[in-house]
Formats: C-alpha cells, sequence, structure tokens
DNA sequence: GGTTGTTCTCAGCAAACTCTCAGAAACAAC
DNA sequence: GTTGTTTCTGAGAGTTTGCTGAGAACAACC
C-alpha cells in the first residue's frame, strides 16, 4: 500500500461503463485515466506510462487490438486487460492473450475486475502487489489455483460462491451490507432481487460449517453479513 | 475535531427533509449547504468542494444516479450517501455502493444519517473522523463489525438497541430526554408514543446490568435517561 | 444430445424484532 | 401514610427478516 499508486487506463467508450470502473478502481487504491476511443488510448499510453491498461475490444475508431498492435509497434509492453461482450469472445480473443494479457466478458463484476487486475500484475511482476494468496483465519484461499481450503481440507466452490466468499474473507470482520455484496460480487447490471445473496451465503455456510469449529459467516440482523475470525487477545 | 468543518452537501426536493438534516448536520459540526435539485447540486458540488453529499435519489429534474453520473464524469469524485423511499430499494440497488458510497432508506433515524456518514468518510480517508470504535466507560462498541463488548464479554442487541445505546454512549454523562432521544433514534416520521424509549432503555438495562459494576443507564426522573461513566480522579 | 453443474426464483417456515399495553413498582409531594 | 405521577417490565400481537429446500432455466462438458 506505500509507494507510487499503480497506474490503470481505461479505455470504453461507454460512460457508464468508464465511470463505474474508475469509480471502483480509485476507490481500490489504482491512479485511474479513463478515455473513450483508441486514438487517445495511444496516446495516452504513451505518455502516461500505466501499469496496465483495461480495454474494451469494441471501439468507435480501431479495435482494441489494434491498440494493442500500435503499442507494440511503439515498444510499449503495458499488459492488458481486455474488455469484450459476451458473443464476440473465444475464438476471436483467443491467442491475443498472449504475454500475460487476459480478458473478461461483459457484464463482469466489480470485483473479478480487481482480482483479474491483480493476477496480471503479479504475473508480469512489473509492480508489487497483494500476495496471491489470502488467509484468514480457518481459510486459505489461492488465488492462482483457484482453490480453497478449509483447515487444510480443499473445499470446491462454484464461481458465484468462490467470488462471494472471496469478498466476504477480504473484507473480515467487518459487516457488508447485503446491497454492498451485491454490487461487488454479482456483474453490474443484474437486475435481481437480494435474496440471491441470501442463497448463496447458505451455500457457503452448508460448505463450509462442517469443517470449522466455529461458523465463519455471521449474520448481523438487520445490517448485513460478515466473515468473523476468531478474536486476537492481545 | 480541530481543523475545518467537513462539508455536506444536503440534495432534496422536500424541504422539509432539507431542513431536518440541515439542522442535524449542523447541530453536528459539520458545514452544510441545501439544494433541492439535480442541477444546482451539480453547480454546488463543483464549486463548494463537498466533502460528502447526501443525495435524494428521486429529484424533479433528474435523478440521484444521473447527479452522480454527471459528477463522475467532470472527475469529481466525492462520495455519495443516497436516500431512497422504500421501495425503490430493491430493484434499483445495482451500482450504489462502488465507490465506497452507500444508501439509506427513509425514513431514517437522524442518529444512523450521522452513523452512515462517518462510516463512509472513514472508508474514503478524505478527511479525519472518530475512531470506528467507540468506548466509553466498561462498554466497547465496534461500529465496522457491529459489535458491542461489555467488559470484554460479547453482547448481541437488536438493531434498534443498537442504535439507541449508541446514542446513549456518544453523549455520555449528559442527560437526554425521552423526546431527544425519540428524534434522534427513531424514525422521523414515527408516529407512536414516548413509552416505547422506556420499554427499549428497559431491554439494554437486562443486557447490560448483569455485566457492569454499576448500572450504567440512569433515571433522571421528570428529565430523561443518561448513560453514566464512573467518574476518574484526577 | 444427454448429463451435470450452476444460477436464480420462490414460497413456506422459523426466529427475531417492534411496538403496545397494563399492572407493579418507585418516587415525590403533601 | 396517602395520593398522584412517573417509570419499569412482562406478556403478547403483529410484522419483518432470514433460512432453506425444491425446482425451472440455462450453460458447460463430455
Amino acid at each position: 500500500m506505500a509507494s507510487e499508486p499503480i497506474k490503470v487506463l481505461v479505455v470504453d467508450d461507454e460512460p457508464n461503463i468508464r465511470d463505474l470502473l474508475s469509480t471502483s478502481l480509485k476507490f481500490n487504491g489504482y491512479s485511474v485515466y479513463a478515455v473513450g476511443n483508441g486514438n487517445d488510448a495511444v496516446t495516452a499510453a504513451e505518455k502516461g506510462h500505466p501499469d496496465i491498461i483495461l480495454l474494451d475490444v469494441m471501439l468507435p475508431d480501431m479495435s482494441g487490438f489494434a491498440v494493442t498492435k500500435k503499442l507494440r509497434s511503439m515498444n510499449i509492453d503495458v499488459p492488458v486487460l481486455f474488455l469484450t461482450a459476451r458473443d464476440e469472445t473465444a475464438d476471436k480473443v483467443t491467442g491475443l492473450t498472449v504475454g500475460g494479457d487476459d480478458y473478461l466478458t461483459k457484464p463482469f463484476s466489480l470485483d473479478e475486475v480487481i482480482a483479474r487486475i491483480q493476477a496480471i500484475l503479479r504475473r508480469t511482476q512489473k509492480v508489487d502487489v497483494e500476495e496471491s494468496v489470502l488467509e484468514v483465519g480457518e481459510i486459505t484461499m489461492n488465488e492462482d489455483a483457484h482453490e480453497v481450503f478449509v483447515n487444510g481440507e480443499m473445499v470446491e466452490f462454484s464461481p458465484t460462491e468462490y467470488k462471494l466468499l472471496r469478498f466476504l474473507m477480504s473484507n473480515a470482520n467487518r459487516v457488508l451490507t447485503k446491497a454492498q455484496i451485491l454490487d461487488h460480487v454479482w456483474e453490474y447490471d443484474f437486475g435481481g432481487e437480494m435474496g440471491i445473496v441470501e442463497s448463496y451465503v447458505s451455500y457457503l455456510r452448508k460448505k463450509l460449517d462442517p469443517l470449522t469449529k466455529e461458523p465463519v459467516i455471521v449474520t448481523k440482523r438487520g445490517v448485513g453479513y460478515m466473515y468473523k475470525t476468531p478474536k486476537k487477545e492481545k
């Protein structure tokens, strides 16, 4: 958390997405610069020396791939996290995610964006990022391997369960409202009710509680949920 | 507590709510500026550089969301506490709590508003605010975890009990009338009698007194109640 | 193309919570 | 003491909130 903040360049033509990403990234301690088209992206990358670029594949003036090609040809060697619509995916993107790049399909969850950025930065080792292992209380989560161990025993989780647990763990001992959880764990255009959070908390508990001494996820009635670690005596 | 006062921009089209919030916030040491529509809000935010905005979602000219979008696009990065009616919530929650923002459903209690504002400012670290731990006498209240410890032992409270205790503790050694308590702890449109304060004081005492040396909540007959700490000789 | 896993909704149940009321208790004034 | 007022508290009705199993819709994987 010390030193210079990590610089992210956000490139997307939809102002909503741009603002959403900017806000979320800034709140997570990144320094953000956002533009709306390919040309500006190239200029900004050249002058701003970002540590990573969040790049929409569909831009008004040129494709995201063209942007990266141009950058590579200019010898600017910054990792890219592509943002694609669901249907543009697989065929076009594969093969282009060389050199530590990665891609994410819209709509994504904000928590997932942060996780991917950190994964990329970790791999490219351009900047110092948090550990890839999240160890809180009785649970250890290996972000690289996507594996969770509860008191040494491995437990399988569905993608959503995993994201929810990660969000709870990274905010251990702080109550999170269902609205906060919804905003961070679910995709940004999710239109459903908050009851789904209850469901997934229930799923997590069913898997976790048999393996822990005390329940790890506690309900704060009328407020939200909290991942709780046994208090440290000091 | 020293230095500049924290600046709050209040945006609500109902004059009653506006006055209620303004008065209450000013009394709590904030510097307040209040407007009644979205356009004025954007202008005020631009020129006034508030530390936080209290923003009604339903405004005559534009929605509260539109206001934040506009602000974000202008690169004005101020945290927002949204005010929503109870029925607007569920469907439209997504995207609300992204950058450390939060939301509160109407009708709210004034004490809750203050608590939420402080929580947001604490998280966004824009300004120096009190600790998230309120320690008075034998009782410690952790606002992040919503947990209360009495002489080291954790005690569970219902939401209303919790708010009442928080109000009493943050006004320790000062008598509060039942009317004051009602105004701060209960929702602003509460229509009931003051007998409910007696009931809840009774609930608190039942939980607290077995764990404290002396009763912590004392009755000032004909006046009100007071949270009392053993006086420190000096 | 069927099997499996996952996401999400819903509805019934259980528990917790809010608020009211009324009798008991405490207190103050005379 | 007696009386009237204020406060305390247990009981209970009605509401809200959270939990969970069942199942429909969808996607992923052989």
